[in-house]
DNA sequence: CCAATTCCCAGTAGTTTACTATGATTTACA
DNA sequence: TGTAAATCATAGTAAACTACTGGGAATTGG
């Protein structure tokens, strides 16, 4: 039930391009080195949210990229489903195209695995990137005034 | 974010051994028969289940396992929780006892995983075992006169 | 005693994760 | 027009993890 580094670095990065937001085309780069993270893996990661339609790019010399939609449209949801894939905790929680287990019909997990995919989704989608940005704004403010020492990544 | 087969199985075996509660010690082996699951994969899971207290065994013939409290005390979550670890979808979302991350203080996305983690705590700790056997028994019922083709297995 | 059990620990094939490496392609700007 | 700065695409890989299987000891009711 561990969310992977895909989810969690490309969280980050989504944050720092909608902080980044108005600046033009944000390079990998950049983000690489505020956040900390691999520029290579951070390629990949830019490349998913890219396919899902969450971010656009722009190649050559200034280029970079930019949230393709308002920040205020695109949910912790829809950037972790670019990442990790369905949201989920079981295959067989979903919809009517899965093949159906044996006991589909006296199968009582599934109703536990539907309810907490609801509840995960729903709180999920109900984050919005806007949301996000402005508190990692605000936070940054305050970090600013006392220097905190190095420690570990997340 | 996916559940493995030691919570899935594991819950299963719960509820089967909830559904039979009141006939006596069960067996490993009449639980994998019933569930279809392997008999040593579930000996494991079980074992699991006793050391976080939530069944207790009895060795030698006619042996076999119990429930440990009465199962409107017993949650999906605690049963999770024995099986899975941790439900916390990140490890950096829970308590103080963590080493800290370089920007703890500026790390929004810790919001995310605190609000992602109660939501998924409160909706597995309020599934009772109680709950699911009833709706089991049922289902059973309803299973009983149409008997359904079998395929696969959640 | 014996058969049915749980208990314990070790091994292992296969999959997944979290990167790294290499190199091609595109583009702004001097 | 040349070059540096970017994205894009694909492949490789060590380490960890998953989902088991196997062997055998210990316990207990009949």
């Amino acid at each position: 039930m561990k969310l992977s580094t895909k989810g969690r670095y490309g969280l980050r990065a989504m944050v720092d391009l909608a902080v980044h937001e108005t600046e033009g085309p944000v390079s990998i780069q950049s983000i690489a080195d505020r956040q900390e993270l691999s520029e290579k893996y951070l390629e990949q990661l830019l490349g998913m949210l890219k396919r899902a339609g969450l971010v656009t790019a722009s190649r050559g010399s200034q280029g970079g990229y930019r949230l393709a939609k308002d920040s205020g449209h695109i949910s912790a949801g829809d950037i972790l489903r670019a990442l990790e894939g369905d949201l989920s905790p079981v295959d067989c929680a979903g919809f009517s195209a899965e093949p159906h287990c044996k006991s589909a019909g006296s199968c009582v997990t599934k109703y536990v695995w539907r309810r907490l995919k609801e509840a995960v989704e729903d709180t999920l989608n109900g984050i919005s990137l806007k949301e996000l940005a402005s508190k990692s704004r605000s936070l940054e403010e305050k970090g600013e005034q006392n220097a905190s020492p190095a420690n570990k990544i997340t």
